[in-house]
DNA sequence: TAGATTGTTAATCGATTAACAATC
DNA sequence: TAGATTGTTAATCGATTAACAATC
């Protein structure tokens, strides 16, 4: 909440104090230690006390933190308190299963609309939305204030698609595409790069075979 | 390749070495000095070569990187030289998308089966494969030298069918299930948490707004 | 008050960057 | 040989862990 930058690696560990935190807190536990949270977690207590001390004092000596207060706080840190309107572009194998995925409109972040430039599925019927034409995603952007696009197109169309984006007003892309987008530095990249993901697996597998 | 252990941040790293060094020779470059592969790829010079140099030298001095020769050597680090059978443990849409996917063949991954315990949809086809009831799971796994699991379940049922995973013998399994698994130290598992990825782009919208 | 546990400073560790000698 | 660029050592930077005083 104030001026410092916070470190990726910080940011990067909020989700998950999230999710073990939401778990807490269904069981209806009320406080928790750093100590308790470090050995649920596998991580230091160390770690998650300073951790925390980013954003300001969320506990307090002599008791621990108060689980659904934090949870809570954690939220408003990563914005999961506002809704969020998005768009996903490619209704192809992986934009159709996350336009179906429901999950995350529990969060806030809702799917309004679905592009791709394949006519053959203009039309089709993914939970709420149909397929519209690519055309279309400019005005529908402006139009339906929407914030963040899921890229699931290939990665030749991406870089073209996501200046169009930037140029129509977007905030943030979600990347599912296998390349490096060229945004200007104030619109928000996240990258999913799956084919990385199983390289590192892949390299898991290799070096346990080397031993 | 020597007994060193190499760090996460180095092996994280390689995947997007691989994926430049495999476009600058489709592009038919031959050499590249670690200068130039750092401004294309917006890193330093020094950690590129402090990279490489984790696996040994690959480089020449006064010349540079023979740029098809690393490509190649960087393969081999991530092993992606062995083909890799593997099956898909859940057929919802996250699961379909994946088991439709053709790209990851093209690496060697192979899907070979998938499963699912929901009833209306066995003898359902994607691609080459037929969904298959999850009692088959362990004896598929034996049978075909099945070496990666794809874990696209609910995150209630992933535990268990990680043990059942790793009591038929696989060697790695890669989580799309929002928990931590439990699994024996030589398992390797590579968590993809969409929705941790989704709370970071939040957080990056979240934190672009208080500016 | 005594005990517990945070918030925070100090120490350590590891990763990144800089510098340069080795060598092609 | 001279020029270029690696491989590698040294310096710096940042992140993690340890320690403890503050305080509930």
């Amino acid at each position: 909440m104030d001026e410092r930058e916070i470190s990726q690696a910080v940011i990067a560990r909020l989700p998950r104090y999230y999710r073990y935190l939401g778990d807490l807190k269904d069981e209806g536990v009320e406080r928790v230690s750093s100590q308790e949270l470090s050995e649920l977690m596998q991580v230091t207590a160390s770690q998650i006390r300073q951790d925390f001390n980013n954003f300001g004092g969320f506990g307090q000596q002599g008791y621990g933190y108060n689980v659904e207060y934090l949870y809570n706080e954690i939220a408003k840190i990563l914005g999961l308190n506002e809704k969020h309107n998005l768009i996903i572009i490619g209704a192809g194998n992986l934009g159709r299963a996350l336009a179906n995925y429901m999950n995350f409109e529990r969060r806030g972040f809702i799917v309004r609309g679905v592009f791709d430039n394949n006519p053959a599925l203009y039309g089709r019927e993914l939970r709420r939305n149909t397929v519209q034409p690519m055309e279309k995603m400019e005005q529908f952007v402006k139009e339906h204030n929407i914030d963040i696009a899921v890229l699931a197109i290939p990665k030749d169309e991406a870089g073209n698609v996501a200046e169009r984006l930037v140029a129509c007003g977007i905030k943030a892309i979600w990347n599912f595409a296998h390349v490096d987008l060229q945004v200007p530095g104030d619109i928000v990249v996240e990258n999913v790069h799956l084919s990385d993901s199983l390289m590192k697996l892949s390299y898991g597998i290799a070096k346990r075979q080397r031993r």
